[in-house]
DNA sequence: GTCTATAACGAGATAGAC
DNA sequence: GTCTATCTCGTTATAGAC
């Protein structure tokens, strides 16, 4: 294999997502700047350039990446066999790990920022939330089936239900500084959906 | 009365006012500049820096003015008598009319920027939210009381989860221009509080 | 209260040397 | 792959005339 040159492999490419993705989970895609990221990595500018040539091509590289490895933590939850409350736990989970860096979810913050967004990266956004529904659906419908769950309505208005509850819960959360805040959501959430039968939700 | 001068009173104030809320609530704060107003007003950009010398100031004066106008419009909900899920689905759709016109919550939108906000939009931010809490927890005891709803856990967590599902609910369907994908969470969501014996939720 | 003009700065991006 | 230097533009904000 020859050098490939271009944009977002090796190192230093990956140093530089690692630094954008923080800033933008913390402050916005439109409130960091490249002058940000090469400050913090000790390069120029101009290095950044040679590996993301534009803010947007950068933008879709976060979003590619965020995507991917949320997908390989839902195939890690699948992985051992589990009773559907504790697979929505530990989906819960992720997304409060991500607020304890008191950061919110790449995904989350990108849908506020979504009318600024180039269009390149406008369906890869859709296509996470749409993902996360559809996986989140194939628990709901396992939690059916075992008896687990209980739940009026259909198996995808629970999942955009709990989609929107756990985005919205990080994003309330994150200007209290308060985590408990997110587990109180997350925890109403789960009673709402529990088999009468399952008394005590699973917790963390 | 003499003359006042300074911020954020009379008729060009209000109008700068209604075209910065809809920017930021359709682009986000960090995202709009004096210059998209003034070009949208036909005034100069020194004309808006007359009535808020800085964006910061105009940031509180957009907060405090939403805040207001919507503690009166739960007190609109609470003018008249209601049952709890009616004062609910009211509740709702004052978010609902938000995103039908294609707008996100202005506290939520600022919400996932709070890291960016001046000192002085941080407080303003956070009652907003709380003050919401409050009012649903206040909803959340009459329909205990009535027997209207029937929701595990502690008045105070149903009342998160409420404002997170409804805020998280509105961020998500954004980005597919889809007002449906938000009803079928607060229909999600309000089937989980529902007291089993009001099989039918109230509607719109 | 509104204007023109401009200051002062930071943004994203490029050229070309090394 | 990384640098320095520079370009161009947009941003917030101010000065001073009307």
């Amino acid at each position: 294999m020859g050098k490939r040159a271009q944009s977002g492999n090796g190192e230093t490419s990956s140093q530089i997502l690692d630094i954008a993705e923080r800033l933008v989970q913390s402050r916005g895609f439109n409130a960091f700047s490249y002058a940000d990221v090469a400050a913090e990595l000790h390069v120029s500018k101009a290095a950044l350039h040679y590996h993301f040539a534009s803010k947007a091509e950068l933008g879709e590289a976060l979003l590619t990446r965020y995507a991917a490895r949320f997908a390989g933590a839902l195939s890690a939850i699948d992985a051992e066999p589990a009773a559907a409350p504790q697979k929505l736990a530990a989906y819960a989970n992720l997304y409060r790990e991500v607020l304890e860096n008191q950061r919110m979810c790449l995904c989350g913050m990108l849908a506020a920022e979504y009318q600024t967004l180039s269009e390149p990266m406008r369906p890869i956004l859709m296509a996470f939330f749409s993902d996360n529904e559809a996986w989140l659906g194939r628990v709901l419908e396992q939690g059916r089936e075992e008896g687990t769950l209980d739940f009026a309505g259909s198996i995808s208005t629970a999942a955009r239900l709990i989609v929107a509850a756990l985005e919205g819960a990080m994003l309330v959360a994150r200007p209290f500084g308060d985590v408990a805040r997110f587990q109180a959501a997350a925890a109403g959430l789960f009673a709402g959906l529990a088999s009468p039968s399952s008394a005590g939700a699973p917790d963390t």
